[in-house]
RNA sequence: GCCGAUGUGGUGGAAUGGCAGACACAGUAGACUCAAAAUCUACCGCAGCAAUGUGUGCGGGUUCAAGUCCCGCCAUCGGCACCA
């Protein structure tokens, strides 16, 4: 036997898989589907790091043990290759994002097919490409045609040193999601995606599906939908009311003040009338300054600003109360205005004792001369709610006597909000709407799509938030599709997440020209049936593209309401130190150069065999090692092959529980505790001294996912007949799982006093006898009284005494 | 602050309430070698010569039996963050 050249090795089965077209879904509909997804990679100049690698590795395995299950498997791979980090090379180095692009997708693919994942090749999708992105236009002017796209005039999330506008999700904590920057808030008129209209549905949509529960949670927090009422204040002074939402509405009666956003509308519209006005605006000014840091870290210290000269009214009460002006108050969130209930709201208790506002307990419980009271209780001091215990109950009441007075009703709110769909840059899929004078916002027709991006000389960002294509004369100016006067087309591109929001559809059916897939092709594929990726994409992708979804589900042109039946999510591969890997700590793993030095199935292997696949494991070169040496274990094992065509008795009921084992594990993505109980038959061979014919195969079917160019060669090389690629998945046999005997463990009092191998079968009182004739047994029970006798069978028998 | 997760040898990590530390890494000793690497064999939680004791973040509890279940803390990580 030769020593084993895994670069050689290697090649030779990429090779034939290549030729061969081993890992193409098949068109064959007739078979049971298997559709696999991983999150396609954005092609970034640097290549794949190995986390790539892990994420992608746990399908891998799935999409190859389900093939050799009789599966019609579908495992694609593609680029979400639109996206800042191109645009700012193409600028840095005055090339073309597109020849960028181009050279970072081949660079990636070259990584991919040296790992020897079974991706199938023929279904790769590129989101920059014409046929590919015709279709995102073609959907967002489904979505334009259907009320779901909008321009609105707010205040926006942007990013001052991208030059972007960010959706909320792009911006959470503060920073920006590409450069990391702080955001600053601006009014602007930007593209809306009304994703709120589909809050409800996305909701109860995660109740069918099988997801992580953290990745369900998240989801729902991100929504974070909450029920309450809405209530019209009246204004004293005016015949206005100032509307507001609260989740307690049972705590009416000890409204005693009210506050509005610095930015409410409400100033704006009576600021002759307001007194104080110069100090309000000095105020608004003021925190819009503040950014959003700073905001988070006066939580404790609460500011504003009385309205002098409007005055509320309680509804319920009558009592007139006077209304602030406050920056913990969120024009974005219900209807920018709150009604303050100081003894039962930790933030209004903070804002009363500064301003010395009355404070009425409604709900006993608590202390308020101490602080606010937000548990259950009593209702006090409320009129006919008074002596109810149960909140629900209060707040029925509530609603009812607010329906009577006409001033309030039951509602819902949510903490998504509209996606800002836009971004002010060159490299992304230009928005298909036309500006026209009389007609307005007009779609571009569907015949014309794509609406392709114009060749540009400059790709740099315009100084004022303007996309570069507004600097080209020749792709603004045009003429209305409507009435055909001169037009201006709209400028800005859509964001990165745009792409990515259908890609799964696409996969079905790569190459139609017609629809963005054929009806046919996506009712024999979807749903996807085992979707995997990162914990960041669970509030952005995730929720981004079953929107998508749920929306093409609405108008019947998918067959399913959630795209993905199933989802889970890979931890980090974090540096050698400890820490996440990156650039600038210089602690990145290249692939290729674990590839080069131990082989793709030494990598593989090694990805799945660190530690659990759901959480971060730091990088270790060593125990690298320790699965390249594993893989030459196995590949000296064929010098050890009889010629029996059967188990031996040695092995028999180790072959069944590892091949159980190993099965069982894949499903529930424990990788690592497949790959140790491999490694234990393995050594359990070596030391039988001798392995039989099929207890080798067998043993190379279920490493063949794992380590699928080895097996491949010692199948082959062994002549077991045919590729491994296309051989049957192995079966086992619960009855030869066990063996005929068992070792138990002679407790007393619960400390072991001996070992002793027994027949599997014997039952509790067997065991018990036999553990009393045991010498040590016997000495630790001399002089003693028995108190109970516990034997469980298989494990261990333990006798209390006294 | 709220929500969630995690805490086990020198390291990565295993353990349907039933022998804690599988599997691997590192380490120690030995074999092979002129030598080294590779490979193979043995040992390998801590304390102790040993018998033995002790041990899964800390403090309680349930149980014949707790890493695992319950109560109360601490620490680390992740998400959200004045959401009314």
């Amino acid at each position: 036997m030769k020593n084993y050249d895994f670069a050689e090795v290697e090649a030779k089965w990429q090779k034939y898989w290549d030729e061969h077209g081993t890992f193409k879904a098949s068109d064959d509909h007739s078979k049971p589907k298997y559709y696999n997804l991983v999150e396609f990679p954005y092609p970034s100049g640097h290549g794949m790091h190995v986390g790539h690698i892990k994420a992608y590795s746990g399908l891998e395995v799935v999409s190859r043990k389900r093939r050799l299950q009789g599966y019609n498997v579908l495992f694609p791979i593609g680029f979400d290759a639109y996206g800042l980090p191109t645009e700012n090379t193409a600028i840095k180095d005055n090339i073309h994002p597109r020849v960028v692009t181009d050279r970072n997708i081949e660079l990636f693919t070259s990584q991919l097919k040296k790992v020897g994942f079974s991706f199938d090749w023929s279904r790769v999708i590129d989101t920059t490409e014409e046929g590919y992105y015709k279709w995102t236009q073609w959907i967002f002017l489904k979505m334009f045609e259907n009320g779901l796209v909008f321009r609105d005039k707010t205040l926006v999330n942007y990013c001052p040193s991208c030059k972007v506008v960010l959706s909320n999700e792009d911006s959470q904590g503060g920073k920006c999601d590409i450069c990391h920057s702080d955001i600053v808030q601006r009014t602007k008129e930007v593209w809306y995606l009304r994703i709120t209209e589909y809050a409800d549905k996305l909701l109860e949509g995660l109740e069918t599906v099988n997801y992580l529960p953290n990745v369900k949670l998240q989801q729902q927090n991100w929504i974070g939908k909450s029920t309450g009422a809405f209530v019209n204040f009246k204004i004293k002074e005016f015949d206005e009311s100032l509307r507001i939402y609260t989740t307690r509405p049972d705590t009416l009666y000890g409204v005693t003040f009210m506050v509005i956003a610095p930015e409410h509308p409400i100033i704006q519209k009576y600021r002759d009338q307001i007194t104080n006005i110069d100090a309000l605006d000095a105020y608004k000014a003021e925190c819009a300054k503040k950014s959003e840091f700073e905001r988070t870290q006066l939580v404790k210290d609460k500011t504003g600003v009385k309205i002098e000269g409007l005055t509320a009214v309680n509804p319920i009460t009558k009592k007139e109360i006077p209304v602030y002006i406050s920056d913990y108050v969120m024009m974005g969130y219900g209807t920018g205005a709150i009604m303050a209930v100081p003894a039962h709201d930790e933030r209004d208790y903070e804002f009363a004792k500064k301003f010395g506002i009355d404070i009425i307990e409604v709900i006993k419980g608590g202390d308020i001369s101490k602080a606010a009271y937000t548990g259950d209780g009593e209702m006090v001091n409320s009129g006919v709610l008074n002596g109810i215990t149960n909140k629900k109950d209060a707040i029925a009441k509530m609603l009812d006597e607010l329906a009577k007075l006409g001033c309030g009703e039951a509602g819902v709110q949510y903490k998504m909000k509209d996606w800002a769909f836009n971004r002010q840059r060159y490299w992304g899929e230009p928005i298909p709407i036309v500006h026209c004078d009389t007609c307005g916002m007009v779609a571009v027709p569907y015949d014309e799509l794509p609406l392709k991006l114009p060749p540009v000389e400059n790709f740099e960002p315009g100084t004022d938030g303007e996309s570069p294509l507004a600097k080209i004369e020749s792709f603004v100016k045009c003429s209305c599709p409507k009435c055909g006067k001169p037009a201006r087309r709209e400028t800005d591109t859509m964001p990165q997440w745009a792409g990515s929001s259908w890609y799964f559809l696409r996969y079905c059916d790569p190459h139609n020209d017609k629809e963005f897939a054929s009806k046919e092709a996506l009712e024999y594929w979807m749903p996807v049936d085992w979707y995997n990726g990162g914990m960041e994409h669970v509030t952005r992708h995730m929720i981004y593209s079953r929107f998508w979804h749920k929306f093409l589900y609405d108008l019947g042109l998918v067959n399913t309401s959630e795209p993905y039946a199933k989802r889970t999510a890979q931890g980090l591969i974090l540096g050698t130190d400890g820490e996440k890997m990156s650039k600038s700590r210089g602690n990145v793993v290249d692939p290729n150069d674990v590839v080069k030095q131990y082989g793709a199935d030494v990598l593989r292997l090694y990805v799945l065999f660190m530690g659990d696949y759901e959480k971060a494991a730091p990088w270790s070169e060593n125990s690298v090692k320790g699965c390249k040496r594993f893989v030459d274990r196995v590949w000296g094992l064929q010098d050890k092959l009889t010629d029996s065509d059967d188990y031996s008795d040695a092995l028999r009921s180790n072959m069944h529980k590892t091949i159980k084992k190993v099965s069982e594990d894949i499903e529930a993505m424990k990788f690592n505790t497949a790959i140790a109980a491999m490694m234990t038959l393995l050594n359990d061979m070596y030391n039988a001294g001798s392995v039989t014919k099929r207890e080798f195969r067998d043993f190379l079917i279920i490493l063949y996912p794992f380590a699928p160019h080895i097996t491949e060669e010692l199948y082959e090389a062994c002549g077991f007949g045919g590729v491994l690629s296309e051989q049957e998945w192995v079966s086992w046999d619960e009855a030869l799982c066990v063996d005929a005997t068992v070792e138990i463990v002679c407790q007393i009092n619960g400390k072991i006093k001996c070992k002793l191998n027994i027949p599997k079968d014997s039952s509790k009182d067997e065991m018990i006898a036999l553990a009393k004739e045991q010498a040590e047994i016997a000495e630790a029970m001399a002089g003693k009284s028995v108190v109970k006798e516990i034997a469980v069978p298989g494990k261990l028998v333990n006798i209390v005494v006294k």
